[in-house]
DNA sequence: TTCTGATATTTCACAGATGAAATATTCAGC
DNA sequence: GCTGAATATTTCATCTGTGAAATATCAGAA
């Protein structure tokens, strides 16, 4: 019922902003539901590959590897998923003991490893892509090829907004 | 250094489309920089916030009680906030402790409680309101009037499809 | 070579979040 | 009124994720 939530949202925002008016009200609706959407496809991937017993940092994991040459170093991996090493080396276990990849030391440096799929897991990957392909590519059923485009750009003016913007705000401190 | 991201994500999906032909390559690339830009929003969110040692729920509870006149119950705060009792629980207890929220037992309904906002939590939303109205607000700054419909629009779109189509889904594995 | 600093991974202690059990209260039907 | 089902909140065990310390290795300067 993700939409649901839509109208409490707008109606907060209005309630707010009668108090706060130098609040950007659309501005603070279209960030919200941003971070909304973006939780609840989150939820919506999780969902759709649970049955395969996968969360979906293991999944993406295992998708990078099949995406990537079959291997990567756990330190590469880390920056890919935007996780920590710690939780690296927690995911990296679990789909270990699975069987879902291996590791290994790295030829030519001791200090790392080679993570990488193993046939099992990379069985694993192409079974759940139609799943994930009608699940979550039907989303956007009703988009036309101008709407994805454009809202893309979005997407990415966002992305390159967040970049831009935190020095601002860090030289106003200063 | 969220954009960066960007690049990767679209040189995985090429890769993963040049082995899994029925893949949606569009559609997984918007799909996976919505997931990525909600959870970059949420962390800006909680840098902004962080200096006022809260946390993103922390403040959002704030928030709902702000715009809501002043106080709900727990069970109305975990709906509104999407969260578990247990977790709204432990958030309320934090913010008590601090001296922004109070509890108290609701007088009609004895299994309830109340949960309202304190003046120094008041005061905590609307000086926090000023450095979030510009740090997040701003990321719009390049959105015309036009641009933010458009871009709701489509963010409502799949806010609804969220909600169509697991039934789908479902009804296949019947 | 050998020392120093940088890098890669794991371990550890802890914060954040959840589901399920426990507890307390209300409400409906008899 | 009582009994049993439903609701509201807390507690508990557990899973997920992080930062920081510990460990091991590499690379460069003296």
């Amino acid at each position: 019922m993700p939409y649901s939530q839509v109208a409490q949202i707008r109606e907060a925002a209005q309630r707010i902003a009668s108090r706060c008016p130098q609040m950007r009200v659309e501005e603070s609706i279209l960030c919200r539901i941003a971070m909304l959407l973006g939780r609840d496809l989150v939820s919506r991937l999780n969902e759709l590959i649970a049955p395969a017993g996968l969360a979906e940092l293991e999944y993406r994991l295992l998708l990078i590897l099949f995406s990537h040459g079959g291997s990567a170093s756990p330190g590469e991996l880390c920056g890919l998923l935007t996780q920590s090493p710690a939780n690296l080396t927690r995911i990296s276990n679990l789909l270990t003991a699975r069987g879902l990849v291996t590791r290994a030391p790295h030829p030519e440096d001791r200090r790392r490893l080679v993570v990488s799929i193993t046939p099992a897991g990379e069985k694993l990957v192409r079974d759940l892509m139609p799943c994930l392909t009608a699940g979550l590519g039907a989303l956007f059923d009703d988009f036309t090829a101008e709407d994805r485009q454009r809202f893309l750009d979005y997407l990415l003016r966002l992305m390159r907004a967040l970049d831009e913007v935190p020095r601002s705000t860090h030289a106003e401190q200063v």
